[in-house]
DNA sequence: AACATGATAAACATTCGTTATTATTATACT
DNA sequence: AGTATAATAATAACGAATGTTTATCATGTT
């Protein structure tokens, strides 16, 4: 049972002759005359009558002719499917985000590689770190956005440069004209708080400081936060990747000392990675962990 | 390349494990994970991603697993028309024949031919003597009628009974009871002669016997000559095999030295022979040659 | 007679599929 | 929490099966 016999059956009968076939396909002309015995003697059926001018079918290859021709066809499919999946000029890429990652950071980069491999079809999964560390375990991503450091099962590549952590302010705050923002000074304000999911890396800052601000809101909408502070209604602290092209009347202060939050990428084995993620990480910013 | 290791990795997909495809297949893990490596090293791609709780799809293998399984399903389609001609459930039948064979003598046993296989396809290709012969060696048909001997070329088997000639009377004719017609008396009386492309037993008949009839009329028509006959034009002779259920008012007599039309099938080869075709020899009264 | 066709036998090469083993991890049970 | 057990897949080595070739034969066509 094989594919190649199937071919070598219907390339005798297109040209008409074993032999002709042989040259065809690059076999010997006896490969190709034992290759058809074989399928009649595994069949049980005699499909070509041989003559010393050449063979042609018998009823019961004619029958069967058409059904070899759609599998050999199939499978020319599939090696083009193959051909384009190596070369990119096809695939799927399942990558899972976080709002921050999708919003202000990826569209750019797939500007980029959307214009040099138009025919991969990106799918973005939006989610929290904890349901994309979900989906690259399930295998419903190729890799995901978490941050660093992650579950130990995955290999993961650290994002450079990391997103910094600033504060901010409203245009008219006291503090606004200092080079950094103290951090023992965020106790004085009052403070909103950005949590989302799992994502603590704010209040985990304030625990290794051992800061304890007024928090009056906490909320999970960057938009409402940049708001509420444009309108003075406290301080906060944001990831700098949300403030690029902020449409708010407010100030963003690095840190006396500084502090990062470290994104990366992370999928359960880089080599598996599909051709097509592989060569999106190219893109990337990205060093090796 | 090959079917089965697409089957491999479809039902292991499936079953999302190697191990529990393994046993569905009748293979051992080993060889499962084994067919999936080489498909993954051929292709140069991944398919799945492995784990201890299974396997699943990389984008790649997703975007190739319809495919692979479409492939395995022509197969099964092909595997399916393989079993069907060999139990003749299904079946093309190309027979050349020539007329009379085709008016007076097939259709009996078509009719109980097709009532045990109701699934086999019946061509009859109608043709002469000629036109059968070459039918044959192209392979148009998968076998012929023709008179015997025939081309060295063939295989044949001889129709039994064989189609004895018959003399055609007027009703009011003198030797209208006679038990057998004398040869010579042939020579005494007008005679219509049947000639049809290169079909000139009857014609042949008078040169062995040395015999000179008047022949008043030539036609290829059978049923133009039994008219004539009833008509009292004349005489003629003809096989027997036309003779049933005449719708004529005419005597057919028995020559006094027996004559015969010796009618066969003739093919390239008997063993070559579609099932539908050897099946339908059976309903045949032949010997071997 | 020369050429072209397909079949066959024997030798070689490759692939297939197994057994036995290793390594890793999830699960069950103290 | 730690340990034993079971389940998963990968790997190496090997023999069996299959694939493919070379060389040759047999037969018919030109």
């Amino acid at each position: 049972m094989s594919l190649q016999k199937y071919q070598a059956l219907i390339t005798s009968i297109e040209c008409g002759s074993i032999t002709k076939a042989a040259e065809v396909l690059g076999y010997t002309q006896s490969g190709v005359s034992r290759m058809i015995q074989e399928l009649e003697k595994e069949w049980n059926l005699s499909l070509i009558e041989r003559s010393k001018s050449g063979v042609f079918l018998t009823s019961d290859g004619f029958k069967l002719f058409d059904q070899m021709k759609r599998i050999c066809n199939e499978q020319l499919i599939l090696s083009q499917y193959i051909d384009d999946l190596n070369d990119c000029q096809s695939g799927l890429l399942r990558i899972g985000v976080f709002s921050s990652v999708a919003t202000h950071w990826l569209p750019n980069i797939m500007k980029r590689y959307k214009n040099d491999f138009p025919n991969i079809q990106i799918e973005l999964l939006l989610g929290d770190y904890t349901e994309i560390e979900e989906w690259i375990l399930e295998g419903r991503v190729d890799f995901g956005f978490l941050r660093l450091p992650a579950n130990q099962k995955f290999e993961t590549l650290s994002i450079e440069p990391n997103d910094r952590l600033m504060v901010i302010l409203p245009q008219n705050h006291p503090l606004v004209d200092c080079e950094k923002f103290p951090m023992q000074k965020l106790e004085e304000y009052p403070f909103i708080l950005l949590e989302k999911g799992v994502n603590a890396e704010i209040s985990r800052l304030f625990e290794q400081n051992k800061i304890h601000p007024q928090i009056n809101f906490k909320t999970w909408d960057d938009y409402a936060i940049m708001s509420m502070v444009e309108n003075g209604l406290g301080i906060s602290i944001l990831p700098e990747l949300i403030l690029s092209r902020i449409p708010y009347q407010i100030v963003a202060k690095e840190l006396d000392t500084p502090y990062y939050r470290n994104i990366g990428i992370a999928m359960r084995s880089q080599r598996n990675l599909p051709k097509a993620a592989k060569q999106f990480l190219e893109y990337l910013p990205y060093r090796k962990e």
